[in-house]
DNA sequence: CTGTTAGCGCATTCAG
DNA sequence: CTGAATGCGCTAACAG
C-alpha cells in the first residue's frame, strides 16, 4: 500500500510535466544503471542483450544495478535505434466474431512466444477504418501485418502492401502473389458438405450464404454447388439463400436466410449448408420456431465448429476449423518472413477442416 | 500490379539490410520532404502538427511535398521525442469470451477515435503471462492500461501500478484507490435476480458460480444470496454450484455446475442463477439432456446478454450488460486520465444492467 | 571484454 | 513565421 501511494505520486509528476509539454521521463535510464554498476552504458546494453559477451563479474554487477533500480529499456528508443518495433498488426473484420477471436488467440500465443506484441486493427465491418491501418504500417508502428479480412487495406491510392512490410493473409486467396495465404480449404469443405448431404439421400439442397462476393463465401458455395451437381443433383434444386449484407456470417444473417427459406412455397430443400455456425444456429432456431423439425424435416450443416454448436438443440453438425492452429500457422509464416524468407505464395498453407457429425443432420423425410 | 511488384522489391531491400544489421530504413524521412518543399525540417514538422502556425503558402508547399513523397512520420522517432506512444494495453482474461470481446470492441472504437491504438494483452487464463504486460508498461510501450481481468498484474515483486502509467479497471472493485473502476453493478444484479426469482414463487434457489474468489463472482453471489435471505428464503435452500476452476465463466463451467445440480437427490432448486450466459446455456443443455424441462421444472437466469442466448431453446432470460458501452465508458475514463484528470476512485462508474425476460424462467412447478 | 562515439528520425526550443 | 541546433534513450560500430 505504501508502495502504491509512492508510485501514485510518481505518476502525478509525469503528468504534471506532460501538461507543460516537458518530455523528460521520470523513469530510470540506462545511464543511471551504468553509473550504479560503475560501467559504461554500452556494457549495460550488452549485458542485457547478449550476456555471453560480458565478463561474468561485470554481468553480475550490471544485473544487480538493474534489479535495484528497476530499470527497463525504453522501447521507443530501442525501436528507433533498431528499426523494429516487435509489434504486429492484426486486421480483423470483426472482433466480436468467435471464429476470428479464436484465430487471434492462436496468433497471439505464437507471436507472444516469439517476443512480439499484437496490435488489433478492428475493421468492425466498416471499411472506413482501413486507412488507419495503412498509416500504422507506413509509420512503421509495426513490423508486419496479418490480414483476416480477405483483402489488402488501402488508404486513398496507397495500398498497405506499398509499406514494404511483410504481410500474411488468413483468408482465401487474396489474389496477390507476394502475400502468403494461410487458410482453410473452403472449396474442399463445400464439396464435402455436398457429398455428405447427397450421401444421406438429399436431392434438394440449400446454401445459406455469407457476404456476397467474399472470397471465403465464393469458395464454399462453388465447391458445394459443383460437387452437388457432379453427384447428380439438378442445378435447379440447389438454392442459395442470401444472408444480410451488413451482418457477415452472423446470427442475424442466419435469420434472414431462414426467412428466405420459409418463404419458399414448394420444393423446399431438405438440407441446408450454412456458411457459418452462427448462421446455422440462427437458421435452426428461426425455422424451428415456425414448426420445421430438425433433423426430421430439414438437415442443417454449419461451418466453423464454435463451442455454442454443442449446446444448442439439436446439436450442430459442422465443419470444424482448427481456428487456434490456423492462427498459430499464420503467425509462424509471418515469423518466417521476419527471419528473411522470400515473400511468395510458396509459403502458403491450406489447412484441412473435418466434418463433425452431430444431431442436426439425418436422411431426408420419406 | 506493377505497383505491387515494385513495392515488393523495395521490401526485399529492407530485409537484406536487416540481415546484415544495417538499420537505415528505406522510407522517406522528414529531411527529404523538407528538401522537396525547400524548407527546413522544423517547418515540415510544424506544418503537420500545427498547420495554424505556418504561412498558408509554405503549408501548401509542404503538403504537396508530403503527398508526392508519400511521407509518413516515423512513429518510433516521434514516440521517443514526445514520450508518448499513443497506444493502450488492454489486459484480458480471455479473448475468446464474447463478453470481453464485445467490451474490447467498445474500447477500441473509443480509443481509435481519439487516435490511440490498442495492444492486446491476452492472459488466456494463464497467470504466467502477466509479467510481460508489466514489462510493456515499464518499457513505456503504451501510454496507459485497461484491465479487464480483475486484478493488478505483477512481475516478481513489481506491480504494473509502479510503472506510473494511468490504469483503469473494468471489473468489480479492484481494491486500489488510485485505479478507477468502470463496471456493471454486479451486486445489484445479484439482488435483482433473487428478487425476480423469489417473486415468481421460487423458494429453493441455486447459483452456478464463476471462478471462486473472482471479484465479479463474489459480488453477484453475495448480492443474490443476501437478497434471497432478505426475502425470506431459508439460507439452507440456497445452493452454490461451483463451476470449473480453469474454465472461467465458460460453457465447460456450466456443464460442471449442472452436473452438481443433477447429483442432488432431494430438494433441488427450482431456479438457478448463472454467473454467465455461456454457463447458463451449457447448464440448460446439460440438464435438459437429463430430462429436466425448462422452464417447467427449472428456471434459469443468465448474465451478460450474449447474442447466443436468443438462439437457444428455450431462449435465455438474462441480465443484459451494455458491453460495448461499458468498453466505451472505460476508455473514456482513461482518456480523461491522459488529459490530466486526477487518479482516484472519483472517476469510477457503475453501469446498470437490465433484466431481459425470455423463455427460460417461469413460476416453480406446483 | 569494455569504453567511446555516433547516430536512429523527429519535435521543440531559441534566435532571428 | 521560419531555420538552426539540440537531444529523446538506446544500440552498434569501432577502437582499445
Amino acid at each position: 500500500m505504501v508502495h502504491c501511494s509512492k508510485q501514485w505520486r510518481q505518476g502525478r509528476v509525469i503528468e504534471t510535466l506532460n501538461e507543460r509539454t516537458k518530455p523528460p521521463s521520470s523513469s530510470i535510464r540506462i545511464a543511471h544503471v551504468a553509473e550504479l554498476a560503475g560501467v559504461s552504458t554500452a556494457t549495460v546494453s550488452r549485458a542485457l542483450a547478449s550476456p555471453g559477451q560480458v565478463r561474468p563479474a561485470t554481468l553480475a554487477l550490471v544485473m544487480e544495478a538493474v534489479k535495484n533500480s528497476g530499470y527497463r529499456p525504453n522501447s521507443s528508443a530501442r525501436n528507433l535505434r533498431t528499426q523494429r518495433t516487435k509489434m504486429v498488426l492484426v486486421v480483423m473484420p470483426s472482433i466480436a466474431n468467435p471464429v476470428f477471436a479464436e484465430v487471434l488467440r492462436g496468433i497471439d500465443t505464437e507471436l507472444t512466444t516469439a517476443g512480439y506484441g499484437v496490435v488489433i486493427g478492428n475493421l468492425d465491418n466498416n471499411p472506413g477504418k482501413e486507412p488507419r491501418f495503412v498509416e500504422l504500417a507506413f509509420s512503421r508502428e509495426v513490423d508486419g501485418v496479418i490480414l483476416l479480412n480477405g483483402w489488402i487495406p488501402r488508404s486513398g491510392r496507397h495500398s498497405l502492401l506499398e509499406s514494404g512490410l511483410p504481410v500474411v493473409s488468413m483468408c482465401s486467396a487474396i489474389g496477390d502473389e507476394v502475400v502468403p495465404d494461410v487458410t482453410v480449404d473452403d472449396a474442399a469443405a463445400g464439396r464435402e458438405a455436398a457429398r455428405y448431404l447427397v450421401g444421406l439421400g438429399h436431392a434438394a439442397l440449400g446454401y445459406a450464404a455469407g457476404p456476397i462476393g467474399h472470397p471465403v463465401d465464393s469458395a464454399r458455395w462453388t465447391g458445394f454447388r459443383d460437387a452437388a451437381i457432379d453427384m447428380g443433383v439438378e442445378p435447379g434444386r440447389i438454392r442459395r439463400f442470401e444472408g444480410q449484407k451488413e451482418a457477415r456470417f452472423s446470427y442475424q444473417s442466419g435469420v434472414s436466410s431462414a426467412e428466405s427459406f420459409l418463404a419458399l412455397s414448394d420444393d423446399r430443400p431438405t438440407a441446408v449448408f450454412c456458411a457459418s455456425d452462427e448462421m446455422a444456429i440462427a437458421f435452426m432456431k428461426t425455422v424451428r420456431d415456425r414448426g420445421v423439425d430438425i433433423p426430421r424435416d430439414l438437415s442443417v450443416v454449419g461451418f466453423d465448429g464454435i463451442t455454442a454448436g454443442r449446446f444448442v438443440h439439436p446439436t450442430l453438425t459442422t465443419f470444424l476449423q482448427p481456428k487456434h492452429d490456423l492462427g498459430c500457422a499464420g503467425a509462424r509464416v509471418l515469423l518466417e518472413l521476419f527471419a528473411g524468407a522470400e515473400r511468395s505464395q510458396a509459403l502458403s498453407k491450406k489447412i484441412a477442416v473435418s466434418l463433425v457429425e452431430r444431431e442436426s443432420t439425418a436422411p431426408p423425410p420419406a
